[in-house]
DNA sequence: ACCGGTTGCGAAAGCGTTCCCGGTACTTCC
DNA sequence: GGAAGTACCGGGAACGCTTTCGCAACCGGT
């Protein structure tokens, strides 16, 4: 016997064929269509995933409105000292933490910047992401690392995994390949700030942190110059970075203004990967005419050419004088010590979420990108000191 | 001249008050309180945050239910080729991102699984983590990445963050200092499967994945004796944590399975600070009675050892051979190279995920958690490999 | 003509917040 | 004693999405 849900009719009831899988009943007295609930199928179904305390059950257990535990949470105004702590308590009591994503979703912002770097095997990035955590936490942010792997695709991809998720900035480091920054100017039209740091590119209108990489190349190029070297070679990287390309920049002119040949064939192009140090070690002092110096882009690369070196039983510094950049901990730690450009790495972490906040708080409707150039300093160890000399 | 925005009434309003700096009138007639639309005040404030294209976005222009767009970006039963490839194109024309804000808070999960790990300036962790990225990111997972900084304040802080973010999973290494995983109950009680790894306790019921410490130590330390130490010392962990527990047991174990007597005064006890491992390296090469042999629970820790050797003019492997475990790369880098115990780090990451993943789709109302044991493999370079032996 | 069944879509209820508006009760002041 | 002002609180829309369910339109077989 069924009854039409609506005016509890029994007589002008007809099946109305299946949906979902249900027997349909059309009611002719309403003209309606209806289905029976499934009568308390699965009462508890799969409950594993319990339910969290929201500011509901809090109102609830107090008899008061939401909007009030809301404010009681925030320490608005317009709240009784009294109905805040008591807020509180039972919030502590439930266990009670804000639900982040309904807050982003009311708010329309994450309280989340997304940080994009190639890598973080080396230190480098690592110590990088510690500064700007360090400046994002307290200020109620936190951070989402993704690593592009020095995959142009893979950053691509990064980059909106960071725009579904809502970040409120960006913090970027490009790879070694990514030829332009067409995908990262979808934050730039949802308007939300972005900071590159480090590998950048001088195509794009936004803020920057770098170093002096000219000023670095050129210190260490120098260095090697005072000590005796004769032949420097450079492991260049991809010349779609600045920070290579004035890292070259530094190298060639370093050699010019003291009057020192400039050779093609001594600079070796690095693609970043970690097996492409070695191929460029090898190759490097596989030469006929071997090179006496060395100024590497980078410590990893700088450090792969002293391990090709010494299986070839060449002698560094002797033979071979080795800077690199960066100074990473493992810098200090092979044998001989690495002569190295010290970046001030948790600075630049700190600097570019400085500026990122700078940007997220700037109201005037035309921002005007800043670029911040850190200092770097050489770290000489016995890597570039040869001793006939 | 107020007109009632209700009745239209002219003659019975009155001011009554003002309220949040507006004047606010009462209506006689209709026993009703009001005040004045802030008359087009602003029509375009501060705008810089540019409106995200939605799905509803997407209905409008093909005149249809957000309902449809939904399903058709989901790939759903129910919905017609055509107009799914219509939504389709329509999304790629307006650079359709969908948020994942929205969609954790309508679907109660957020596609994140949170990694707590103590640092990443070394470089298991990382290693541990791009394994674990490995799995989770082509699941459509992303990884949200804490570290605690060794600090257990910090990690506390870090389980209330990802609580707050309602991630899906938790993949959790301790630190040194945790004393008990009260702080992790909280996901155990919202239903949020947990995998720890590397460094466990043993007082808690969850999936793990760790090492044979145990036998890693054992044969290490065994290793050692081969060749030739008669006194050995260990860097040992706190011993809150599982791992440094089972590597003390595997050194000490091996030591009296080779009649060789155990010495707690060389026994020395690291808080996995990295200041600490020096300290620790410069009280063990201090004693009287030096040691001629060392088996370190890490890297870092044989590698600062090392170091402080050198300083001390102290040789390697002839005077102090040293065994280190992890294998990170950076025991290949330093001179002499160190013999260690390679822990498949990538490995851990990704059977910490699945584990992870095989947990959030447990639908038995009794999960039984596992514990996956990797080995560990020696690997033996000249730090322990005495010269006159 | 009618029933059984299928296909495709729309309406609307949530998910857990925030925040704008009203509204009540009370105090203060002329 | 009435108007001005203060202190608190509740209702409800909005955020962008998923999902359930209702319903129209159709088709084929009796």
């Amino acid at each position: 016997m069924i009854k039409c849900v609506k005016c509890s009719e029994v007589d002008a009831i007809a099946k109305a064929g299946i949906i979902r899988g249900k027997q349909r009943y059309y009611c002719a007295r309403c003209d309606y269509y209806f289905t029976l609930p499934a009568a308390e199928i699965s009462i508890a179904t799969n409950s594993s995933r319990k339910h969290q305390p929201t500011i509901v059950d809090i109102a609830r257990e107090l008899q008061i409105s939401k909007s009030t535990v809301s404010r009681a949470l925030h320490g608005h105004a317009d709240i009784n000292e009294e109905t805040r702590k008591a807020v509180l308590d039972v919030a502590k009591k439930l266990d009670y933490q804000p639900n982040l994503l309904a807050y982003g979703l009311a708010k329309s912002k994450s309280l989340t910047i997304g940080i994009i770097v190639p890598e973080f095997i080396n230190s480098f990035f690592p110590y990088v992401i510690i500064g700007a955590q360090e400046i994002a936490n307290p200020a109620g942010y936190h951070v989402l690392i993704c690593q592009s792997n020095e995959s142009y695709q893979t950053e691509i991809d990064n980059t909106n995994v960071l725009m579904s998720s809502r970040v409120d900035g960006i913090l970027a480091s490009l790879t070694g390949k990514t030829p332009n920054v067409d995908h990262f100017k979808k934050f730039e039209r949802a308007g939300i700030p972005i900071v590159y740091f480090n590998r950048v590119t001088t195509d794009v209108c936004a803020s920057k942190v770098i170093v002096d990489d000219y000023d670095g190349a050129y210190q260490g190029v120098t260095h090697l110059i005072q000590n005796g070297c004769k032949r420097i070679a450079h492991i260049a990287g991809p010349q779609n970075l600045q920070i290579c390309r004035d890292r070259l920049q530094g190298y060639k002119d370093a050699l010019l203004h003291h009057d020192m040949e400039l050779n093609e064939s001594l600079i070796i192009y690095h693609d970043l990967n970690p097996e492409s140090a070695l191929h460029c070690a090898q190759h490097l002092l596989d030469v006929p005419d071997r090179p006496d110096g060395l100024f590497a882009l980078n410590d990893p690369a700088a450090i792969a050419t002293m391990q090709v070196a010494k299986e070839k039983g060449i002698r560094i510094p002797d033979e071979l004088a080795v800077v690199g950049f960066s100074n990473e901990p493992t810098s200090a730690l092979v044998e001989p010590g690495l002569t190295t450009l010290a970046q001030p790495m948790a600075e630049i972490g700190k600097t570019a979420v400085n500026l990122l906040f700078k940007q997220m708080n700037d109201t005037s409707d035309c921002f005007i990108p800043e670029t911040k150039i850190l200092k770097t300093t050489l770290i000489v160890r016995k890597s570039s000191l040869k001793r006939q000399f």
